[in-house]
DNA sequence: TCAATATATGAATAAGTGTTCATATATTAG
DNA sequence: CTAATATATGAACACTTATTCATATATTGA
């Protein structure tokens, strides 16, 4: 079994376990990534890009109910993609940290799509 | 509606909404997204990160059964996450870009993992 | 050609997820 | 306190997805 005529993949393998993150380090990245693999999060999330804004604006911006919108909030905001802070009667969202934009970032040159 | 007295929020979501990418583009980083967010895909790229390896030995790296590191080599072959070639009876994987690295890479120090 | 090995695939099932509808909570204005 | 507004939540349903089992394909060596 194996390649075993390819002794550098054994030995990457050998590698790739010896310092392969944990049970919880892979979760964790698996869910900040799950976060972002929905269209209507990762909307949010590029609207968030131009600056904070509370529910209503968030439902302008990307479109569908405020039901709709208002559950996936609630996903990014346990997944820690997005922060919420209280200003009168409205819930104001953004980006929760520079990682956060960093990925998007990244995804968005990756698709070629402007700033 | 809306919170009428931030005109700030009013301005970004216009802003969000007239550099929105297209249906297509939005799609296309969600499934790349989405590839790196079950913890089995996750396990196959980070280990790929130490190198090309065969499917034998991802297996061995990963572990699980090869019916589904294949199944998922499948998916992350499909979405230009990986790159296969083959050598003699065996197909050797390794990771399809510089961006899918980098994103890895950011993952990772978000995590707190080691290189 | 045949046997052995490496990898891929199809079908089935079980678990997870997004969306919708109705309703609940919280804040402000009167 | 009451009405109105903004946001959140629970339940239900449809849809997607991961995993397993059995089997198929492809390559090598004899």
């Amino acid at each position: 079994m194996g390649c075993d005529h390819e002794e550098l993949h054994r030995a990457a393998a050998q590698r790739a376990k010896e310092q392969m993150p944990s049970e919880e380090q892979i979760a964790g990245m698996g869910a900040v990534f799950k976060a972002l693999s929905e269209p209507c999060r990762l909307r949010i999330l590029l609207a968030l890009r131009q600056g904070e804004m509370c529910v209503y604006h968030i439902v302008e911006a990307v479109g569908g109910t405020q039901s709709g919108i208002s559950h996936q909030l609630r996903i990014l905001r346990e997944g820690r993609i997005i922060k919420a802070r209280r200003d009168g009667q409205n819930i104001v969202y953004s980006l929760a940290d520079e990682h956060v934009a960093a990925l998007l970032e990244l995804a968005c040159t990756h698709s070629h799509c402007q700033v």
